[in-house]
DNA sequence: CACGAATATTCGAATTATCGAATATACTTA
DNA sequence: TAAGTATATTCGATAATTCGAATATTCGTG
C-alpha cells in the first residue's frame, strides 16, 4: 500500500537526525518540558524548537501546554521499541562493520574536539 | 552515546523514502535480482540503482553478484520487524489522525491520477 | 498594562537529497 | 573480440533540510 509506505517514510524521516533521536530517547519514559530538553541537548533554543516542530508535525511527539511551558511526551512507546531494536542491531553488527565503526568513533572524536574549542 | 545516535539516524535516513521502503519490503523474505525489483517498482533503472546504493552504503542491504546480475537481500531481519511495528503504529493511530489519513489518501489518489495520464 | 520568561516562527545561507539523462562498467555469448 | 544485457556511476537541475540570527507569540506577575 503506497500511502502506508509514505507514512513509514515520513516517520523515518522524522527520526533521521541525531538531535531528534536524542529527544525521543529523553522522552522514553517521562514527559519533559522544553527547557529541560534544552539543558540536556545543549543546542540553540530555536534549533530545538524546530526539531520539536518536525516531531510534532509527524505526531511522534505531543506537547501539553501548562501555563508558560510546554511538556512534551512520546505519542506511542512503539518508537522506543524501534530504537531498542536498532540498538541491538548496532551491537550485533559491530564486528561486521569495522569500517563504519571506526568512521563513527573518528567522527565522535572530531566532534568532541570541536566542542572543546 | 552520540555515535549510536548517529548510527540510528543514518539507518532511519536510509529508510526515509517510499521507494527504499518498497525495496526493503520486497526483500522481506527472499533475495531478488535488481531486474525483478525494477519490474515491481516501476521506476527508472538509474533511480533504482541510486536507491540501492544508499541502502548498500548503510548496510541495510547486501548485493551478491552472480554472473551478469546482482541479487540483493536484507542484511538483518530486524528491519522487517521495525517495518511491522510501524504498520501496527499506523493502524493503531488511524482513528486519532483523520487529517493525516485524509491527506495520505488524497495524495494517493492524486498519484494514481497522475499515473493514469 | 508593561515586563520577563518560555517557546515558536520566519528568514537567508549552506548543505544534502532526488531525479532523469547520459555514460560507464562488468559479464556473457556469438 | 564485438555486441548485448544487467547494473552502476556521474552530472546538472531542482527541491528539501539544517542552522543561527532575528523576531514573534503566549503567559504569568508586578
Amino acid at each position: 500500500m503506497e500511502s502506508l509506505r509514505r507514512f513509514k517514510a515520513d516517520i523515518f524521516q522524522a527520526l533521521a537526525h541525531p538531535t531528534r533521536i536524542a529527544i525521543v530517547e529523553a522522552l522514553r519514559d517521562r514527559e519533559l518540558q522544553t527547557g529541560v530538553l534544552l539543558d540536556r541537548l545543549q543546542i540553540e533554543q530555536a534549533n530545538l524548537s524546530q526539531h520539536l516542530a518536525i516531531l510534532r508535525a509527524r505526531q511522534v511527539v505531543v506537547g501539553r501546554k501548562a501555563g508558560n511551558q510546554v511538556y512534551y511526551s512520546l505519542r506511542d512507546p512503539v518508537l522506543t521499541k524501534v530504537l531498542d531494536l536498532l540498538k541491538q542491531y548496532f551491537y550485533a553488527h559491530l564486528s561486521h562493520s569495522r569500517t563504519m565503526l571506526s568512521d563513527l568513533t573518528k567522527a565522535d572524536r572530531a566532534t568532541k574536539r570541536a566542542r572543546a574549542r
